[in-house]
DNA sequence: CCTAAATGAGAACGATCGTTCTTCCAGTCT
DNA sequence: AGACTGGAAGAACGATCGTTCTCATTTAGG
């Protein structure tokens, strides 16, 4: 049964952390201005979620369902006829993200690379990067590449440099990627 | 002239403003760490730099020539035999970089990822960067590899996807990273 | 309907941030 | 000697941060 009703305190938490949070680092969004953005009391915030990390924690969860799984994966595979081709899909899917005008590089990466290393959530989002090479591995082997885990690997660093690429300017950055990501399916393919 | 004498108060503050930045996040570096840490007076840091912007925008300079021209570069031409084999050393350094315990991934792009796109410490990281393509750009020249400023493009992909793998804590990512590249070589050479 | 839970509005907290200001001292050059 | 410069030490500022609190109001379930 579909939700109908008013979106409750929590959803509209949630759907204005993933606004916020998708496109700027933690360290820059108050938690004032989520509270502001969610149209929701201080005290209601706080009773559903304990700390502001409990929110970054949660739209971790949610953006890797919605951009991981959603947008990219899903995407992906809707699109390329053959594994070969849904995984190359991938980064056609990345070239029409990176040519739009509030292209917002990974939350994964982003605060990863913000956070200390110990960090609670530089943890949550090592392992959600994990799960993008899940992901990618799960194409390679349907692909029937060799070494899918390796492949993956490596076709993560496509991804998350084209990323970066794009995050500076670059917006043809995927087609790059793209050419490189051909040569390594060739490689994995003997 | 060498300068012998004991550093300076500036070239303290410039030390450990190195040494913080160069491993954590613009935001998680308070004025007052810098200032302690360099064992310098709050107006003298101040007499110095305007505001704490500019000792990052200092450091980021530091950067680009202790790294970027010094340990990359340098470092790759001085192994490399021929050019191809000097551009491939670029990831032969950057293995050896992940490999050790204080790897402290890329300032230039942690701060470009951190602070939001228009800001000036974000263009100056995009300068950087661009110094770091030119750099690679010039090695593929000298290899007289086609379309030298492309695939210097392709190439910053592959290093700053390795960067984020090592990142991540994959140490090994260079070694992937190197195989593409010598796939991307050949595919400039016909 | 009535009760309990959920929500709203907002004051207030301690901590930390980047920055300014004042005061005093040590050396250097003229 | 005297003027000037660079530095040390630290109080204090306004702003913002994440968080806790009180209190009134609305909403939903039995």
């Amino acid at each position: 049964m579909t939700d109908v009703s008013a979106p409750t305190a929590k959803e509209r938490i949630l759907a204005t952390a993933y606004e916020l949070f998708s496109k700027r680092a933690v360290r820059d969004v108050g938690v004032d201005e989520l509270i502001r953005g969610s149209d929701v009391a201080i005290a209601t915030f706080y009773r559903h979620f304990p700390s502001k990390n409990d929110v970054v924690l949660a739209f971790l969860q949610m953006r890797e369902e919605v951009w991981t799984l959603g947008s990219i994966e899903g995407e992906a595979r809707r699109r390329g006829d053959t594994p070969e081709e849904k995984l190359l899909a991938i980064f056609d899917v990345f070239d029409e993200w990176f040519h739009r005008e509030d292209f917002e590089a990974c939350p994964f990466v982003n605060i990863l690379l913000e956070m200390k290393p110990g960090h609670p959530l530089t943890m949550a989002c090592v392992r959600h990067l994990e799960r993008i090479r899940e992901m990618v591995a799960g194409l390679a082997e349907e692909a029937g590449l060799r070494d899918p885990a390796k492949m993956a690997r490596s076709w993560h660093i496509l991804m998350k440099g084209s990323i970066v690429s794009a995050a500076e300017g670059d917006q043809d950055a995927a087609k790059l990627a793209q050419d490189m990501a051909r040569c390594l399916i060739q490689s994995h393919r003997g």
